[in-house]
DNA sequence: AATAATATAATAGTATTACTATCGTTAAAT
DNA sequence: ATTTAACGATAGTAATACTATTATATTATT
């Protein structure tokens, strides 16, 4: 199963060369540990031994990279997130189920070799709201570069309401979840006074119950 | 009453000028228009009708500006959190009020001659996690330029806790509110679809009973 | 195998930005 | 009246995010 990312965001797929995913693979790898900020296109061209120019023939610019990041991260997600529960046709352990693919920390999938998807994961919680905090984001939106995340705050809003019809904030609270999901690995690495998820099942116990005294009937 | 700020994000307190007041006003108007990419000291000065090396004086960077008015915004909102609360000795009551003054829509307050807090809103919306989304966040925390922020978040989950106090999330859901609230804001103004949260009373609305039932014993 | 087409590497160059440094002038304080 | 501080104006710097150009390597076509 291939993550399918809007062509938009690139000028020639990364994806069909060996080059053009050592682009993706060590982009990666560059901006989680260094940043947005201090990445740029020439010092990923030295990294994987090859040119500035050359991935600038890859992707347009920088922020255009970070989008794709993101997408290939909420894609994957997506992919996660229809597989496990795909043969769960109880809605609230279904619904249950969606939130801890969502929230649990990320651990590495072998199906993609490339792909890092724990660094990925370190750079989305870390910039998470830079692809969309531009002026450009109408435009980009208009561009259809924020579709597969849309489509997942959607499925996750279909499984709220596929347990209480009557709750008039699916989307809203599925928006929540997503964003805050994020939000909350973020306090715990840099402000752990603002938040008591420390460990690993912490995360999905909060949200699983956030959601579901929510929308009780 | 005044917001009181930190000082190491200014160099010239702009609060005991004219010239620094005018700084400090024309650059929320500026930044909510155009953004914080595209705003800078030269622009600033021209538009005061003064130099960029004069505003270099008051403020030591763009960043640190911005966060200047984001510690200004969360300062006022907790004086209004506070003043909104305190006759109150109802605890549910008090809670309800604290989440209606933290998510409703923001409107001009007289207190503040120079200051457009709707616009100021406006600014934090759009860019309400640029101060944080940094390499130096941790950095800058360490020197208390969050300081106003965290309190904040501590005052709701005081709050939250006074009104269930086994209840053991109490601080991730007061963070989580805040920065919710900004989301919802934002995804109304640039991701309609994925908010139900238009018009004024909806974020209350929607918050209040996410909080209410999370805790609900 | 020869040739054409394409992809990549290397380098140089440009416009902008985020500052810093300097200095003369104005305004305020003593 | 004189010192001191604040401000305004200009120039300069280092870094960045690209663009343009050309040479070289690789791949595809015949």
């Amino acid at each position: 199963m291939d993550v399918s990312i809007n062509p938009g965001l690139y000028l020639k797929d990364p994806q069909s060369t060996r080059l053009g995913k050592r682009m993706v693979s060590y982009g990666i790898a560059m901006i989680s540990e260094m940043g947005v900020e201090k990445f740029n296109f020439r010092k990923l061209g030295q990294e994987i031994g090859s040119n500035e120019s050359s991935v600038y023939r890859y992707f347009e610019n920088k922020h255009k990279f970070l989008i794709y990041l993101c997408s290939w991260y909420w894609g994957w997600l997506e992919l996660r997130l229809v597989q496990e529960t795909l043969a769960i046709t109880d809605p609230t352990n279904r619904l249950e189920h969606a939130i801890d693919t969502l929230t649990r920390p990320v651990v590495t999938d072998a199906s993609y070799e490339h792909i890092d998807e724990v660094a990925l994961h370190q750079i989305v919680v870390n910039e998470y709201s830079k692809p969309f905090l531009t002026r450009e984001v109408d435009q980009q939106n208009r561009d259809g570069y924020f579709e597969i995340y849309k489509r997942l705050v959607h499925r996750l809003a279909d499984m709220i309401r596929a347990v209480n019809p009557d709750y008039p904030y699916a989307v809203s609270l599925s928006s929540s979840v997503i964003e805050g999901s994020l939000h909350q690995f973020f306090l715990e690495q840099h402000f752990p006074s603002l938040t008591e998820l420390e460990g690993v099942r912490n995360h999905t116990r909060f949200f699983i119950h956030l959601v579901t005294n929510t929308i009780r009937k």
